[in-house]
DNA sequence: CTTCATTCTTTGTCCTGGACAAATAGGCCA
DNA sequence: TGGCCTATTTGTCCAGGACAAAGAATGAAG
């Protein structure tokens, strides 16, 4: 595996993996006929392994000597500490994806949605079922090709109930609500979960998909004239990058629309004038407040 | 803007700025107060130009010269050229886009869809549609934003369709379709239009989302028992990069599996074990095609 | 014992300038 | 026109030095 490669797959800069070596001699790859790096697999599980305690924490030197298992160890530890156990649905999901059986799978979060209704699905469920899934990759016990599958059907399944909620019932004018996030997210399950969250508040909601530009966000707020701009932050994110985000978008929006940031990042925190949303349940209290702040015209601008 | 906003904002490595820089005198970012480059608002604009010419074709050496006003006429030039004048609907979209009115572009997709049917819809409309978005990117006339809210919405009018002819009639056993892209390509849009196509046809669709790495999609057709793979390739990815993934591919992937790459992508070839699928209206042939091919059972393997 | 400000250490990113193979263009022959 | 060969262009890699920002550790004050 090239520099190039192992840059792209494991997300370690070339200038990093370069200073590694020198530094903590490793990781120590291998040189091909030209004098170039290659990396064997082993290493690189070993580089994902360390990527991913540093986003949880960990401090590249003291953790760079232990063995592959040991590091693997920790993670788990890590993902075993705050886990409550798998919910029965988690479960059912986990084994369908095992069998790699899409269409089970679709059914079966399709009848979980109908049984339980949006709310409950999209606040309790839904967290559960990605928290899960992410787990089991994370423990290796799911192929990238299942988490994507994953994904895909959650998606549509989620995407469909929005649908149905906006056909039901028309949103109210106020507040509108644009939706997305930074470029280093690309995770949309979250968003969609929260845009569900403010499509039952009755909402009217404008989603722009993930990774849109800071500037572009901002534009974007002005053009729709958004009350609120939700941003979904996955545990996956880097807390330093989403504040320094934050920040920018903060400067570059319209003193009139609120900032809402959310999701399972752990760093993430509040900011002066951005308001952190705890969890998809606070968002229904938090549009109330709004509606509360707008006045009975629903019209602060 | 430092040279890795650059980065990301154009898509050029930070080591191919430095070496243009070096070779050619442009860019001529300033210095900061620790030495490092600054890259001024105009010319980060002629370096976005530059980079979209050059995934069309041009040379670096031959462009770099001119001035943003004959690169941008050029690329204006360019697109122009190839494109048929905008139907109406392409036209009414882009209105819809330029008033950022989000909730009657949704109807406006969703009333095409329901006056043309899925077919017509999906083989005709959404490709010119993606691509009158796409020029106007290009043109300047439309903002980031904008793309991402067509993208959206158009993504939620036809996964909602696709879903609704699955629901009407319960597809056949075979084939089965994997589909997804590779690495470098992220959108979804003409694999969503192929998957309509697929399930027009009823063939049982797997869908991964777009980029999923090599090994991952040749696993995954293992485990699903995938009589076709298909890919997406759009008009912004790389050929050369292509042709070498669809190699690495048909190398890693059963050879009871076939490979069928489509898309707007220019240099797009068929090679050995890899069939290419010209156009969607192409799509529904070729899978009588195969029928005949697998037999009356439909089960080759 | 906690809270805040200060110093020290770690760590990622940037720099220069050289090298080279893969991609492409241009010339030539059939 | 189409295929082969050579020349040029171009992106990516390398080494090793530098430095600021983030984080840990220390100490002073409430």
């Amino acid at each position: 595996m090239s520099i190039a490669a192992v840059e792209r797959d494991c997300g370690l800069a070339k200038d990093t993996l370069r200073v590694w070596e020198r530094r903590y001699g490793f990781p120590q790859p291998l040189r091909d006929a030209h004098d170039e790096r290659r990396y064997p697999a082993d290493q690189v599980a070993k580089l994902r392994l360390l990527r991913r305690l540093i986003d949880a924490g960990y401090r590249p030197g003291k953790i760079v000597g232990h063995s592959t298992e040991d590091l693997s160890a920790l993670l788990r530890g890590l993902e075993a500490h705050g886990s409550e156990p798998e919910s029965p649905a988690a479960r059912e999901v986990l084994a369908r994806l095992a069998a790699h059986d899409a269409e089970r799978l679709r059914d079966f979060l399709a009848s979980l949605l109908t049984r339980m209704g949006l709310r409950a699905f999209a606040a309790e469920i839904a967290p559960q079922l990605a928290y899960a899934v992410g787990a089991a990759w994370a423990r290796g016990e799911l192929e990238i090709h299942q988490e994507h599958l994953f994904t895909e059907h959650f998606t549509t399944v989620l995407r469909g109930a929005i649908n149905a909620a906006l056909a039901a019932g028309a949103p109210r004018d106020r507040p509108r609500v644009l939706l997305s996030t930074l470029p280093q997210e690309p995770h949309a399950l979250g968003l969609l979960m929260a845009e569900a969250m403010f499509v039952l508040e009755g909402c009217r909601c404008i989603s722009l998909g993930v990774q849109t530009p800071a500037p572009d966000i901002a534009t974007a707020a002005r053009a729709h004239g958004a009350d609120i701009l939700a941003l979904s932050f996955s545990a996956m994110a880097n807390a330093t990058q989403a504040q320094a985000g934050l920040a920018e978008l903060r400067a570059a929006m319209p003193a009139a629309t609120e900032i809402w940031a959310g999701g399972a990042c752990p760093g993430l925190r509040a900011q002066p004038g951005v308001v952190l949303v705890k969890g998809l349940d606070a968002i229904g209290p938090a549009v109330t407040a709004w509606r509360l702040r707008a006045g009975p015209g629903e019209a602060p601008r």
